[in-house]
DNA sequence: AATAAACATCGAAATATTTAAATATATGAA
DNA sequence: TTCATATATTTAAATATTTCGATGTTTATT
């Protein structure tokens, strides 16, 4: 029986394929998306649903159409807080996205 | 008369309005669009029209308006060689998008 | 239990995108 | 000049996206 030696996998970004980036690209394809996004910046870590609906001159259903869009895309996490919704930005997966995007210019 | 003294601006990346951001992201979102770009790490710089037309399934319009979009944003810069087309990557600008995307990270 | 608040879903209208066939334009070659 | 090649534009059809009003669902409050 051979002996088995630990492996390090380095993999600090795993490999996007096209159709996950063309996923991505669509989501941040709206300036009210681009807007929820940047919103981020003025608050701490998370953002919560009503927040959104103030920030946009939207409807309801449409700013919910919208936050669907971007968690779809893997770019927010939602989280059910009783009967709000508070989301996360995924930075993990923007970070991969970024990575492809320069793997452009080699 | 007060003297004038050397002002140094410290400006790598212009600062991309949400349309432009918007504009960029729409062209980015196609996975006929993002084989082209990714060509580009195969060619040496350059990309000819006629190359793109190899690449993709397409009619030789709809190849045309794919790469429409990309030199409507800016992406691509279209070079005329003769009755041929050659397009460079516009790395400046794919360095302003990533730019933004960085900065949502803060 | 009844009500209100927060958010999602459905249905429909308006608009945008993708694609190809047909045609136009520009350039090089004969 | 005439013809062939490379690419763009126009038109139309198919499909997708955006938006809103109406309604549904879940949860907290009274």
């Amino acid at each position: 029986m051979p002996r088995l030696y630990p492996l390090l996998i380095w993999s600090r970004a795993r490999k996007m394929d096209n159709k996950k980036i063309e996923k991505i690209s669509r989501a941040l394809s709206d300036t009210n998306r681009i807007a929820i996004l940047q919103e981020f910046k003025k608050k701490k870590d998370c953002l919560y649903c009503a927040e959104v609906n103030d920030l946009l001159d939207l409807t309801q259903p449409s700013v919910s159409h919208h936050l669907k869009q971007l968690v779809d895309a893997d770019l927010l996490v939602p989280q059910k807080e009783g009967r709000n919704f508070k989301y996360l930005l995924n930075e993990t997966v923007l970070n991969e996205y970024i990575a492809c995007l320069n793997s452009l210019k080699d």
